[in-house]
DNA sequence: TGTACATCAGTGAACGCGCGTTCACTGATGTAC
DNA sequence: TGTACATCAGTGAACGCGCGTTCACTGATGTAC
């Protein structure tokens, strides 16, 4: 038997879980009420006051612990080195079976970017800007476009993100169709960043 | 006095506005209700039933409907030729004032391509290929980039309305503030589609 | 170690409310003669 | 044109239900002595 912090962290981690559930079931989170939630964790409705000040509350903590999980995926496509001739086609590759095996955690953070609270849509878009950083560093580190100046290292990285994360929205709806369809779909995904970044090599300043 | 059809008609167009008034004061339309959009638009929860058999059909209309606008809107923006030095950016300013004038309109299609039912969903998704259908055909008629393939022509309109329908979604965020942050979001996304043309201009086949 | 008390996560009854949907209805508009 | 009937958009009462939130509570866990 564990201690009374343990067993409450385990019902709050019940509750997030239940949330999920309700999105993965293909719901909105907007349309989930407070006794559901409760019901799927197994506790009863008042017992969600004692984790949570209301539904947007929950939905703030997910963000936040789904971003944590993003950030240990992208970490680890980022540490799987590709040969760099193929490494967008990769790495498309590598993303587009994570957004499938972790579909529920993509298709929160799709919801919450158009869907909760301004204080909720703030806060994906933080974690957007925190992957399009990151994607700068990268290019930096790899010195792969040595003679782009870095305003425009922001604005593409920013573009790249940008093209990610409304590929996943669609990806999101293809995911239960046949294997063939996400097959082409990653290859034009790989295409269309394949021409930002041959942009990106013929870029002139001031042009 | 109107004859019954007729004001069948304008009861039916009350409920559209209403839903649109809820989705304007920043509500997702998944929390809408039959009696909520009924007491908006005047009429008892009941009368609701002659016109749609539940929300979804609702919304279903609605997007039929404020597609039809934006068809409008975009012929209006590709019939204002601007000088062909400028077009990206000259594009981009006009779609981006429509954006922020039709406010409604976009922040409906905003949330119906990740909230609304799988039904919803395609709707908007179709309406997006349409428009892509549309790009490729200016891009053919004016012969902006002869030696791309049409395959190739394919890639480069369904990203360019991936990044402006991504776009949307984050102008529908700023519009409120200040229109310095506007015009620093309308330089960075001309940029970023300077940089898909720039792209396009220097593919080559195979690559 | 044993006892007495404090803490607090979870309980369960209760409240008033808005929900979707049914049903029989009303009365203005439309139509047939 | 006038009358008698049909249509049907909108009404209003009623139903059972799930909602958010309050409150006093219980009883296992934790702590102080």
């Amino acid at each position: 038997m564990k201690n009374r912090q343990e067993r409450k962290l385990q019902t709050r981690q019940s509750l997030m879980n239940a949330a999920l559930e309700w999105v993965e079931e293909g719901q909105h989170f907007s349309s989930l009420s407070i006794r559901e939630v409760a019901k799927r964790a197994g506790v009863v409705p008042t017992a969600f006051y004692r984790h949570f000040k209301d539904l947007d509350d929950l939905a703030l903590n997910l963000v936040d612990e789904l971003s944590l999980v993003l950030r240990q995926l992208m970490r680890e496509v980022r540490q799987n080195r590709v040969n760099p001739q193929h490494i967008i086609r990769d790495s498309v590759q590598q993303y587009c079976q994570y957004v499938v095996t972790q579909r529920v955690f993509f298709m929160f953070m799709s919801q919450s970017m158009t869907g909760g609270s301004m204080i909720i849509r703030q806060a994906v878009r933080s974690e957007l800007q925190y992957f399009a950083k990151e994607l700068v560093a990268d290019l930096q580190r790899f010195n792969l476009l040595p003679h782009l100046d870095p305003t425009m290292m922001d604005v593409l990285a920013d573009l790249t993100i940008s093209v990610m994360a409304f590929a996943t929205v669609q990806l999101l709806d293809l995911a239960d169709v046949s294997s063939q369809a996400r097959q082409d779909f990653e290859n034009k995904l790989a295409r269309q960043l394949q021409l930002i970044y041959v942009g990106a090599e013929h870029w002139k300043p001031e042009s």
